[in-house]
DNA sequence: CGTTAATGATACTCAAATAGTATCATTAAT
DNA sequence: ATTAATGATACTATTTGAGTATCATTAACG
C-alpha cells in the first residue's frame, strides 16, 4: 500500500533539480531528462504546482518554471497536501463515513495521531534538505 | 492515499468480536453482522487469518474460526504485513525499482526510517488493545 | 447414510484510483 | 509569421482494491 504518489515523486525531483540549478526560467523540455518522465505528465505536475504557489511560471518563448518559495521552507508535508490530498490511514478515519462501528471506536483516535505524527515527519523534510 | 486496506480493517473488527466473546467457535455467519460486511468476503479474510497462523478454524457443522493467538499478542502491524504485504511509503523505496536517480538519493533514507517508526507505532497496538 | 452447516481453495468480475496521453488555447520572443 | 513555451481540460489505459461465485471437503445431526 502505496504512500506517496508518483505526482509527488516527480514533482520533488523537479523542484530539487530547480533548487540546484536556480535560473531564472527552467522549461518542461530542460527537466524531463532528469527527472525521467514523460514531457506532458511532468507538464501537469509542474501546473499543479503553479496553481498550488509553489513555483512561478512565464509563458511563450524563452519562459519555463522557476520556484516561487525558498527551498529551504518547501516541506514535503505541503507538496503531499496540494498533489494528493493529504493521507489517510484508513477509510473510518476520514470524513463523514464513520464506518458505523461506533462512537466508542478504540482505533480512530490512535490511528489519528499517528497520521499526525507521519505528516510532522513530513513537514520536516524540505526541498533544501534533499538538494 | 489510504494506508490500511478494507481486509485489515474488517479483519480487526472480527478478531475485536472473538476477543470479546472468547467462545470455542464463532462462524463467519455469528459475525459478518457486527463486522457489517458480506458473508463471502469476510470468509475470505478469515481464511488469510487462518493461513496467517492467527485464527484456528473447525470445518463442518458446529466449526467456525477461534482466536490461535492471545489477543494482546496479536499487533496490527502483523495484520498489515499478513493481509497487504505491509507498507512502501513509496515506489522508489521498495524492491529493485529504485528510480535511477540515484545512489545518491537523500529521499530514500529518510522515508525508510519514517515506514519503521510507522510499524512500530502499528506494533504498538494489539486486539486487546480494541477490545 | 443423507442432509445440512460449516470451512478450504481458487477463479472470476466489478469498481475505483492512479498514471499517463492528447488536444486546443494562450502568450511572448525571434 | 513562426516557434517555443505554459494553461486548461478531456480522454484513455493500467493497476490495484473490493467483492462474488463456485466447487471441494469435512463433520455433526437425525
Ligand atoms: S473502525 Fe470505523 S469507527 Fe473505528
Ligand atoms: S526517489 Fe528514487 S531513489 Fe530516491
Amino acid at each position: 500500500m502505496k504512500v506517496l504518489n508518483k505526482d509527488v515523486d516527480y514533482a520533488v525531483r523537479a523542484l530539487v533539480l530547480m533548487a540546484r540549478n536556480d535560473k531564472p526560467a527552467t522549461p518542461v523540455a530542460g527537466m524531463r531528462a532528469e527527472v525521467r518522465v514523460s514531457g506532458p505528465f511532468l507538464r501537469k505536475i509542474m501546473q499543479k504546482l503553479q496553481r498550488a504557489g509553489f513555483v512561478h511560471s512565464v509563458k511563450g518563448r524563452g519562459g519555463g518554471f522557476s520556484l516561487a518559495r525558498d527551498p529551504g521552507n518547501i516541506r514535503l508535508s505541503e507538496l503531499v497536501s496540494a498533489l494528493q490530498g493529504g493521507i489517510k490511514l484508513n477509510d473510518c478515519a476520514s470524513e463523514g463515513k464513520l464506518c458505523g462501528l461506533h462512537s466508542a471506536c478504540k482505533l480512530r483516535p490512535r490511528l489519528a495521531s499517528m497520521e499526525g505524527r507521519l505528516l510532522e515527519e513530513l513537514a520536516a523534510i524540505t526541498v533544501k534538505d534533499l538538494a
